[in-house]
DNA sequence: TCCCTTCTAGGTCACCCGTCCTACTCCCCT
DNA sequence: AGGGGAGTAGGACGGGTGACCTAGAAGGGA
């Protein structure tokens, strides 16, 4: 029998084509073709595409939490688990070089269709700021939510170049400044310059 | 008579309409409605809805490039002509924050839609790359172009995250920490952390 | 005056989209 | 054996899309 039930299969697809093709370029047809499935046949199990949007928000939230769950058990301290998500650019390298970060293009797009699930996609960036900004705070820094944004607002810059110029050395190069950047803000009693 | 030709009022609707709601998402019907014609007559000066986007890039190119020239002509040293483009998250803060950068907005949907005119598109980082790699060069920088990318990438970062969370106390943080980072790279001979 | 270029309005075309309906199959339960 | 719910296939629908055509208005030059 299916390991994996007709729903799940079809927001696992739709939440590979919307990060490689986004939201709204993405159809009924080519999720079904996806899946192996009917065309019409989703009716049956998501009545919009609004629907399928929210439930690939709600998975992409759950696969968040998980990762956090897993950096936060396997981080043996704070200093190593933000170096976990500084990594990210670097597991998630050649994905990120073709088609941005998944978080950061999707509430862009969202952003741009005036869509009511922006709040819900942005609540993928809240579970980032709030996880670093905590091991921040546990690193003894009082201005962990500034750092965590900063840390954030970086690694999506660098998502987005990686995207454009597909540039691996200079992933690598940034990767490297963050952490750096990481060492000499943990140095510092006082906050950093940047 | 019409001060602007019909030509350029097309491009100039289409550049603020793809602005806001995307490419993709903006329709022959919208640019028309905006600009006051009717929907057939659009065929008279574009054939197809990728020539308004190339002529839409080209405009950004040129505007751009004047943009980047009256930095030059106006900013004192370098240092000052750098700081003018750290000062365009400012200066177009409340648009940034509405609908993010216009730069890796529109590159990042061509990458997700797989566009021939990505490799134009991307022409608008590299003026900027470019441009920021010789005013680094020119206070004594040998790796320019590395400062170059890593300005750019946060300043992209830096819309993105002002575009999800709207929060504009969080963009004047990060042009002062670039200023800091500024000064503090134009004081090191050697390169600074980050 | 008449022509000819430039520009415009309005409409048509085929296509694809999201949505929705209905008939059918399969399999579990009694 | 038979009933019923879960899941599927295929197609129909109205609407919007980009693309395209044609008739005609406007205006300057010969």
């Amino acid at each position: 029998m299916d390991p994996t039930p007709t729903r799940q299969r079809i927001i696992d697809a739709a939440d590979d084509l919307f990060y490689r093709q986004g939201f709204e370029h993405t159809s009924f047809a080519d999720i079904a073709a996806s899946v192996g499935l009917s065309r019409g046949n989703f009716y049956y199990h998501f009545k919009t595409k609004d629907d399928i949007l929210d439930a690939v928000i709600v998975k992409r939230l759950a696969d968040t939490r998980a990762l956090l769950d897993q950096w936060e058990f396997a981080g043996r301290n704070p200093a190593d688990r933000i170096r976990a998500f500084i990594h990210i650019l670097i597991a998630n390298q050649a994905k990120i070089m073709a088609h941005g970060c998944p978080v950061g293009t999707l509430c862009a797009e969202l952003s741009k269709l005036d869509h009511g699930a922006q709040d819900q996609a942005n609540r993928l960036f809240t579970l980032f700021r709030t996880w670093l900004a905590r091991q921040f705070a546990l690193l003894g820094r009082d201005d962990g939510d500034d750092l965590a944004l900063h840390l954030l607002a970086l690694s999506q810059g660098v998502a987005t170049l990686a995207n454009a110029f597909r540039d691996k050395a200079f992933v690598d190069r940034e990767v490297r400044r963050m952490e750096a950047w990481l060492d000499a803000s943990l140095a510092d009693a006082t906050p950093a310059p940047i």
